[in-house]
DNA sequence: ATAGGTTGTCGAAGCGCTTCGACAGCGATT
DNA sequence: AATCGCTGTCGAAGCGCTTCGACAACCTAT
């Protein structure tokens, strides 16, 4: 053990009373050594608010100047203490995402969005704090009570959700991915699922199919009232009244065994189905696999429309027709317009994106 | 427009020179109003650092006193700001989470680490930082050198990742979910992949099949080195060398298209192929569909086993014999490690959960 | 009664940063 | 030559919390 009394430790001269201590623990603690402002701007020789300003593009600085700050902020390995910042500024660059803990829908699909908000945020100098739907509104609360972020994300909005009057109460920005009931006050992004239910409907009718089933979301996610079930639904329903088609709706589990249950009632109730909307992803393979087991073949006896991820389209064992849930589009959406709103700009909006279909070979004209 | 002097708002009657306008300010901004310590203090009639030592159980407070100030900070809602409290105590309570950007793999394990990671971090009262691979190495720099977190766990680590030499300099505390090449002065926790592939094999060659073809991960994912796909590879080949069985490892893209291709090369090659082991989750249920299609019955003619989360076993078309990949427990386990070093207490080490294979209704006898 | 040890509370300093007002220095304007 | 406004820089205060040392008040052994 070094017996030397601690102040020859210093690397600086700064007359710091309380650090002496501070800088011998930071030799034999754990903490490694952390480069502060102060210091830059020794090294430079300059104050450090100049360095704050350098920093922050605030104030004009002279080039001079910068380049010597921006010089030894690198030679030191300068970067600047998140708390500290956050204390002062009351701005803590980050951005509170909150998924939910079930994972018995759309997985890939929150995974996409997850990442998409997290690139999307650091590209704007963001990070993102990772929430679960466990706390609930307390979530809420403490998030925005304490500081720890500037805005949040919310994902897998129920009609009636119990956080959206928090919401609207805090002035803490916000965008829910998802649509409640009553949107007033807050900002949505979603894609247009009724808009999607009527392309489906459209395509299918449109080549001729009469009888259309549709393979929807386990009934779990209807008792919830997830939005954008009732809604896809609903875009389902009235398209195909105006064009005449019968719709037979069947919730469903995902899974072979249920599909199997699931395809036989509607082949039983209407035998002349040709035309199917699979909403659920995990009912998509066991479908295919079970038609092509009754020997229906897709897409010359039966049509098949997917509502699903591109990936998952591709990868069936049938190129599926389908239109895909925009993930990345959501997640950058969301994220662009909480920093608009952080800046000062932006307004209180929802934000539909239009369904896109796209053919591939599940989908054919009807046998007549 | 109210025209009395700003501090006719005072709701308190502390002295704070600046804040006052603060105070002002606090009624016109678009900043909510946030209660501080030194208000519950008030509130409570005893001083900051009384409700500091409350608050954090460092020091022992006579129950009434205690009483008081909970009451006070429920009366006001009073939450800690957390930027305040990480520059004093120079802890942030985040662990920083760096996923991988790729969803080429294994989407619903990762999903489920994170959460599970979030979720016991919370009861432990920490947050979680949500990091994509995409900063690289950089985010490590960046997250210790500002202090954002207070340790970091990395997924998807690769054998010679560039990422640890970082790790190991630091003194933040850290754990990877993976193995890399060298693990000395790192904690790692991940399933034994090799006891896995080993495992497999066992249970097929117990079952009497003699020649065992193995459906691998993408190539680009051996490309990659990532350590699991060439553990688990090398535990299947020692194992089958021992029992002697022939093996033939084909990697494999995932999807219908490829799964037909490689499906199609492995019966070419070994005609007598009764057994299968599936790694790539994107590639069981194709492979289950081309079976049935050839007419090989499942588990009559041929078994498989995967390696793959349970739910995708469960939800298979056929109940799939696997050895499941621990997500949850690996997610929990990180933190927990994490938590008991940032509390001085754990040390390094590797841990390897030992796998479980679970016989459902793929895999059977050899015909003889 | 006194010394010694607890126990519970307080005051003050400081964590590293941002930001405001002050002002030196300078060229441009009268 | 005196004045005005810039531009670039600095000093100081404060953000809300933790933590350390100080110290009354009490309790126990002498």
């Amino acid at each position: 053990m070094d017996t030397h009394p601690p102040w020859s430790y210093c690397r600086t001269t700064l007359t710091r009373p309380y650090s002496q201590c501070a800088l011998s623990k930071r030799f034999t603690s754990l903490e490694s050594w952390m480069v502060t402002l102060a210091e830059v701007a020794q090294h430079a020789g300059v104050s450090a608010s100049t360095v704050s300003y350098v920093l922050s593009g605030k104030r004009s600085i002279s080039a001079t100047t910068r380049h010597r700050v921006e010089q030894s902020i690198r030679e030191l390995g300068y970067h600047p203490n998140a708390g500290a910042r956050a204390l002062a500024s009351s701005r803590s660059n980050i951005i509170a995402l909150m998924i939910p803990l079930r994972t018995d829908m759309y997985v890939p699909v929150m995974m996409e969005i997850a990442i998409a908000v997290a690139t999307t945020a650091r590209t704007h100098g963001y990070d993102v704090l990772l929430l679960t739907g466990e706390e609930g509104p307390d979530a809420v609360r403490r998030v925005t009570g304490s500081g720890l972020a500037d805005a949040m994300i919310l994902m897998d909005v129920e009609l009636d959700d119990e956080r959206l009057p928090l919401l609207r109460d805090t002035d803490q920005p916000s965008v829910l991915i998802g649509l409640p009931a009553d949107t007033s006050g807050l900002t949505c992004v979603d894609l247009d699922f009724r808009a999607t239910g009527a392309l489906c409907v459209e395509h299918l009718a449109m080549l001729g199919h009469r009888d259309i089933a549709v393979i929807g979301e386990a009934p779990a996610v209807y008792e919830r009232h997830t939005g954008f079930a009732e809604r896809t639904l609903d875009g389902l329903r009235s398209r195909a009244q105006e064009l005449g088609a019968r719709l037979l709706h069947r919730p469903c589990e995902g899974g072979y065994d249920a599909m199997a249950v699931t395809l036989a009632r509607i082949f039983d109730e209407r035998p002349g189905t040709t035309g199917f909307v699979v909403q659920n992803e995990s009912a998509v393979e066991p479908l295919l696999a079970l038609l092509r087991q009754q020997g229906r073949a897709v897409p010359e006896d039966v049509s098949v429309v997917a509502i699903c991820p591109d990936q998952v389209a591709v990868q069936a064992s049938v190129r599926l027709t389908s239109v895909s849930i925009p993930a990345q589009e959501m997640g950058r959406h969301a994220v662009e317009h909480l920093v608009a709103k952080l800046d000062g700009r932006g307004e209180d909006e929802v934000v539909l994106i239009a369904p896109e279909l796209t053919v591939r070979t599940s989908s054919g004209p009807a046998a007549s």
